[in-house]
RNA sequence: GGAGAGUUGGCAGAGUGGUCGAAUGCGGCGGUCUUGAAAACCGUUGUCUGUCAAAGGACCGGGGGUUCGAAUCCCUCACUCUCCGCCA
């Protein structure tokens, strides 16, 4: 969440930047820095009654040390009544400090200057495109045809044993997304991540943390009798690894990754655009987590979107990089991009990956720190990627790739699978 | 799941209801000494809030209570450890 400080002191940028996100915060900011004086006044006038509170209990300490009991019971009579107004401040100001905090983690994170404003999926800007798209033949299928033609993914059993949404990999498909992680955690490590294994199972602090909490509530799963939610990603429980720490400067920046399997309510989306691996309740997914100085988040947000583009290449999928407008960039990042690969079969785009910058929206939540040379404490930047979400690209692959003889591996994947092809 | 013990500063570990933001040790940082290092010695070393700076305020697992005053007493929740049970 944004900081009130920066709020007040630069509200008509503020406003100015939501505006591109088509958020208008003209009022809810105007509140903010209401209740803020507010709770400024309330602090000082609690402070100068708890150091009055403060003075006479240590005065009654002395005398009574002093052995002048007659004049500590006075003092005692006087301080009585400091308890009643120290409670009626103390209960002003939690109220305040809740609804100045109910209203600020409503707000959305400043869009980036280069973010293009805009409403939706069409805004989005296409920053490059790479590749060449086959051209298939009329006879093509799409690859969930594929994947029952060769019996590698089961829709159907899924349905039975958990619900819609949930695809139980079957032989060389199973082999395949195994192949996938591994080849995809390889990349990663090569590339200066370190591979960590969280819970996938996280508690409410930490979807607070990283902004799901309160915002995304219906889109996670809910264990209610353990009050904990299914990851979405592992972006939650990698990024809270460091929740409340003060890092040493010299430990930027810090580079991480993980396999996870990715829970997703996706309540109210059904439809062609869901059919096959195109949207699941659950996935596989390789995520890389970075935590940075802020002088650098910029210039690594542009490295790890050429790391996610190398991984495509090395899979030889043709693929477009989006910049995301304003309307379509989710509630916390300050710039996204999403790549995007091509579905040959289905003749359209598929999202694979969304890199973001954060900035401190998410470290002032996490509270995730480092010491500048200066000796000050200040929010670090955190940044995450998808590198990759597996099933859309299994979706690509398995489109993309078919022909008479089968389906062909990508060849960086067949030290991984110990077959060519999918036939 | 049952019974018991515990949760204090980066770590270890004291702490009688008042002078405790908290002894001591280790670690960290700076210095003396040294060609350099080690050792030794000296100094320094939490976070948040507030301010031009300060004063002041808050924090001893979280929340609540008793009291003029709580790290210390009471309640409650969470977590950790030990033993028993169950178990991949």
């Amino acid at each position: 969440m944004l900081q009130v400080n920066y709020i007040r002191e630069n509200r008509d940028r503020v406003v100015e930047r939501l505006a591109v996100r088509n958020f208008d915060a003209v009022e809810l900011v105007d509140e903010l820095i209401a209740l803020d004086e507010r709770r400024r006044q309330l602090q000082i006038e609690s402070e100068t009654l708890a150091a009055e509170a403060n003075a006479a209990a240590r005065q009654i300490g002395e005398l009574m040390r002093a052995g002048k009991k007659a004049e500590a019971e006075a003092v005692k009579l006087r301080s009585g009544g400091y308890k009643e107004q120290q409670k009626q401040l103390a209960d002003d100001l939690v109220a305040i400090e809740k609804e100045l905090h109910d209203k600020l983690v409503r707000v959305p994170n400043l869009p980036h200057v280069s973010v293009p404003k805009g409403f939706g999926a069409d805004d989005n800007e296409v920053v490059l495109e790479y590749g060449h798209r086959p051209a298939l033949p009329a006879e093509a299928l799409p690859h969930w045809e594929l994947a029952a033609k060769y019996d590698i993914i089961d829709f159907e059993l899924g349905t039975k044993v958990a619900g819609s949404g949930f695809p139980v990999y079957k032989g060389k498909g199973a082999r395949l997304q195994r192949a996938m992680i591994n080849f995809f955690l390889d990349q990663a490590e090569k590339a200066g991540y370190k591979e960590v294994q969280p819970p996938i199972l996280i508690n409410e602090a930490s979807g607070f943390g990283t902004g799901q909490l309160p915002d995304k509530e219906g889109q996670m799963y809910h264990v209610g009798i353990d009050d904990l939610y299914l990851i979405p990603t592992a972006e939650v429980p990698v990024t809270n690894l460091y929740r409340d720490t003060i890092v040493k400067e010299t430990d930027f920046p810090i580079k991480l990754t993980a396999y996870t399997p990715c829970f997703r309510r996706e309540a109210g989306s059904y439809g062609a655009h869901v059919r096959g691996l195109n949207r699941l309740h659950q996935f596989d997914k390789v995520e890389v987590v970075q935590i940075v100085h802020p002088d650098k988040s910029y210039d690594v947000l542009e490295t790890m979107s050429t790391y996610v583009q190398s991984l495509l290449q090395a899979l030889n999928l043709p693929y477009r990089v989006l910049r995301l407008c304003g309307g379509d960039m989710g509630f916390t990042s300050a710039l996204t991009y999403d790549m995007e690969v091509w579905s040959a079969a289905q003749v359209r785009w598929l999202e694979v990956s969304s890199v973001s910058n954060f900035e401190t929206y998410q470290t002032n939540r996490l509270k995730v720190r480092y010491k500048n040379e200066g000796g000050k404490t200040q929010l670090a930047h955190t940044l995450n990627g998808s590198a990759l979400a597996l099933p859309r690209i299994l979706a690509a692959i398995l489109e993309n790739n078919q022909s008479d003889r089968g389906i062909k591996v990508p060849e960086v994947l067949v030290p991984y699978t110990g077959f060519e092809w999918v036939d």
